[in-house]
DNA sequence: AGCCTATCTGAAAACGTTTACAAAAGCTCT
DNA sequence: AGAGCTTTTGTAAACGTTTTCAGATAGGCT
């Protein structure tokens, strides 16, 4: 590989007008200008990323900390990153905690070694080690998805209780009066305002639920959603419309239903919360709260890249709203006789 | 951040030992070991990646160059790269070419310059510029997914060819008689071995069929699906099974299909390509001849793992075999009276 | 010609590591 | 005690950039 060097003796220039050129740096003639340029051409010449880093104290590198790639919300969330990241001259360096603290802070201190100018991360809530690691090399930092309090940085999010609320209006309005609820996770905030959304409007307008909470964090998501609308539908027949506050959640139940002989969305309306892609290609296609992800991923970003450089920023707090998504699978509860 | 030479100040010894420490490379007494060990501990010291690739001119990091981030089957591929190559201390820098050549080469050249280790590319086919910059650097690499003759580099594909006589014959023998086949692009070589390995079977079996193919490559798989099918089921009644060669075009058609009254898989039945996991939850879930993701996503890291560093290696190609997911939307036709 | 400025160029020092080499220190033996 | 080892340590030179600083060159004046 062709380094600086090469192309200055090539050129017959030293070092540092080679560079001046290159970055476009300094005042240099415009005919040592056109020699550095052929020669950088002849050689193929492509700079050493890791050497500029050094030399710079920059990388251009965003670490992007995730709880599951192949998750679709999440993925489509790096990938939205990735987008408005590239077109900024950043790359990014994706990593997988797979929902565990201590592969969260493993792959923390990646980062930091990697010397990446700042990280997004959506934190599995478990465990804070990794903030502390971030923290003391001095790496800026945007939280998204999932809020952590204690955790003193920017942040975006998504307005959770008010999505809740939507959601549990829209079945309400049309005309479901027993709602059964199917929360995801006990311990994450998120589901926690997700739910807390929904009781308000259920309570404002008087509608009978029942909520359904799992007890154990281990179950994956799909087979959640099944398990609690077949436990649901067993103990309350009366029951028209199901909220599951997991769009992944809301498929699992989708199947349990259909597997009880139910019609969706004649016998049983069904709601779900994210708004992932996957959701519209269901039959029916799932109705659905909407995160705004891509401008989450790139309001995170530019948040980030705002903060890079600055020794001492404030940090902002960005609460996106949700969006309705209506497709097929809700509807006017079936009259019965 | 502190550095090496902070290190070797508070523990009183000189950077070369603190090195040797570092690297378990070289002796070093017990009792001077434990001395920097503590003044790492007390500093909280994080090696410096650039500085360290820099010298060393490895950096461990993978590129993985793949068309769309955001398809399922891709989100899949680069999460299993990425699991493997965790496990083995390499990181990698996923990039998302877009289908689109002049992104695929600048990224490409992205990693160049990033000095990755290696690289994993699914390329997008229309252009080969970016083999030319992996080449000058000398940079190894591991072709997956799409088969591309000129470039030289190990390979892991899927058996196309079996996969659609596989797929194909699974219909004949549930008795279909004539059968749609939708095609999802005209030039990819992938689509085409797919197509041919069905038509194989169609002849060895003396069945009919009637084969769509897109005229343009600009459409959405899953819009294409939709058009397909509609037009296959407007024109040719009799069909009573539908081969779609990618999974999100099986969808489209799966849609389309029910936007017309049918009912799959009893008046239709529809076969998808791929594997992506959402298959599985749509109702019916597809039936689809499935590519060992995972394995294509873990052979190709590991062959690349085994290039790198070697000088001169030869080339291995990988054909894994494709396996037929049984689900519930294909079964047998329904008698007409 | 001589001086002043403005413009352009190059030498050399950094950035944080690793490593070849040499120096030092500790042995064992005569 | 010193020779000849082996083991442990430190010095200094790389790796490929960027950047400071001083030096060179050229032009415009008197």
């Amino acid at each position: 590989m062709a380094t600086i060097k090469d192309i200055a003796q090539l050129a017959g220039v030293s070092l540092a007008t080679v560079s001046r050129v290159l970055n476009n740096t300094g005042k240099v003639s415009p005919a040592l200008r056109a020699q550095v340029l052929a020669a950088v051409e002849t050689l193929n010449y492509q700079p050493n990323a890791p050497a500029r880093s050094l030399r710079r104290r920059e990388t251009r590198l965003i670490g992007v900390l995730i709880p599951q790639l192949n998750h679709p919300f999440f993925g489509t969330l790096a990938y939205s990153i990735e987008r408005f990241l590239f077109a900024e001259g950043f790359r990014i360096l994706v990593c997988s905690a797979e929902e565990d603290a201590e592969r969260e802070a493993e792959y923390t201190q990646l980062l930091v070694r990697q010397r990446v100018d700042g990280a997004i991360v959506a934190p599995t809530g478990l465990d804070l080690k990794w903030s502390a690691h971030f923290a003391h090399a001095n790496i800026p930092i945007v939280l998204i998805d999932r809020n952590l309090p204690e955790v003193v940085a920017s942040r975006v999010m998504v307005d959770n209780w008010q999505g809740g609320y939507q959601g549990a209006l829209h079945l309400i309005e049309l005309g479901h009066r027993h709602i059964g609820i199917i929360s995801a996770s006990r311990h994450s905030q998120a589901m926690q305002d997700r739910l807390q959304g929904a009781l308000q409007a259920l309570h404002d307008h008087d509608v009978a639920y029942e909520v359904y909470q799992p007890s154990a964090e281990t179950l994956q998501q799909y087979d959640l959603g099944f398990h609690a609308a077949l436990s649901l539908l067993a103990h309350q027949p009366t029951l028209s419309a199901l909220f599951a506050l997991t769009d992944v959640t809301a498929i699992g139940a989708m199947h349990a239903a259909v597997s009880q002989g139910l019609s969706i969305p004649e016998q049983l309306s069904i709601l779900g919360f994210d708004g992932i892609e996957l959701g519209a290609y269901l039959i029916p296609a799932l109705t659905t709260i909407a995160q705004p992800i891509e401008q989450l991923g790139c309001k995170a970003a530019e948040i980030l890249l705002k903060s890079i450089g600055r020794t001492q920023t404030t940090q902002e707090h960005l609460i996106l709203p949700t969006q309705l998504l209506k497709r097929a699978s809700t509807s006017a509860p079936m009259r019965k006789e």
